[in-house]
DNA sequence: CCCTGATTCGC
DNA sequence: GCGAATCAGG
């Protein structure tokens, strides 16, 4: 690949948003990352100044779902899923009359409650970071995950409230350090069940 | 470890 | 001009 007219227009237009190099190497394609800065030197604009200085560069709106191939997507959620509600509620009667089209919130979620292996006693610190957590959750889908995003799985499967956490898992591991506090138990507090 | 950009230097 | 290798940080 050479550096045509427009992949360096896009090179310019990714360097000026803000993108790392890495991730303009991906984008263009043909090119590693090491390529898409030395062009950036080259090209003299090293220095993020690509629009006007009063052009305030936009945080990263959103990292979109990049389509990239990946060959290794271990879809292999949490062994102990943390299974949601049933959310079978019935609160008596329901009221089917001129219901538009309840779509948008059928399930009441929203609660943290995710692993609560219910004869199970996490530390309460642990669910605590847990649910502290979530809020900082990256919120991936299963084709956003990686080898190293957590891949604790909040929310209930079956409603538009489902996500995976997504933050940077241990090393080793496939959740982030704090649903790898609740996912692997020293297994020392169920040695109580003695027999 | 993962990632970032910066620099060097043979091609 | 190009970009892999390397360097320097986070």
């Amino acid at each position: 690949m050479s550096w045509t007219d427009e992949r360096v227009e896009m090179l310019k237009k990714m360097w000026s948003e803000g993108q790392s190099a890495s991730q303009i190497a991906k984008e263009l394609g043909g090119v590693t990352r090491n390529a898409v800065i030395g062009k950036v030197h080259r090209l003299g604009l090293s220095n993020r100044t690509g629009g006007e200085p009063g052009a305030p560069v936009e945080p990263q709106p959103e990292p979109e779902p990049r389509v990239e191939a990946r060959p290794k997507a271990p879809p292999q959620p949490a062994p102990e899923a943390p299974a949601a509600e049933p959310a079978t509620e019935d609160g008596g009667e329901v009221e089917a009359r001129t219901m538009p089209a309840p779509r948008t919130k059928i399930i009441p979620a929203g609660q943290p409650l995710p692993p609560q292996p219910s004869a199970n006693e996490i530390s309460p610190e642990a669910l605590a970071k847990v649910s502290a957590i979530e809020k900082k959750a990256k919120k991936l889908t299963l084709m956003e995950l990686t080898e190293r995003t957590c891949k604790w799985p909040v929310g209930d499967p079956a409603t538009e409230d489902f996500w995976f956490c997504g933050l940077p898992v241990q090393q080793g591991k496939p959740y982030c350090e704090a649903h790898v506090g609740v996912a692997f138990q020293p297994m020392s507090s169920r040695r109580d069940r003695k027999r």
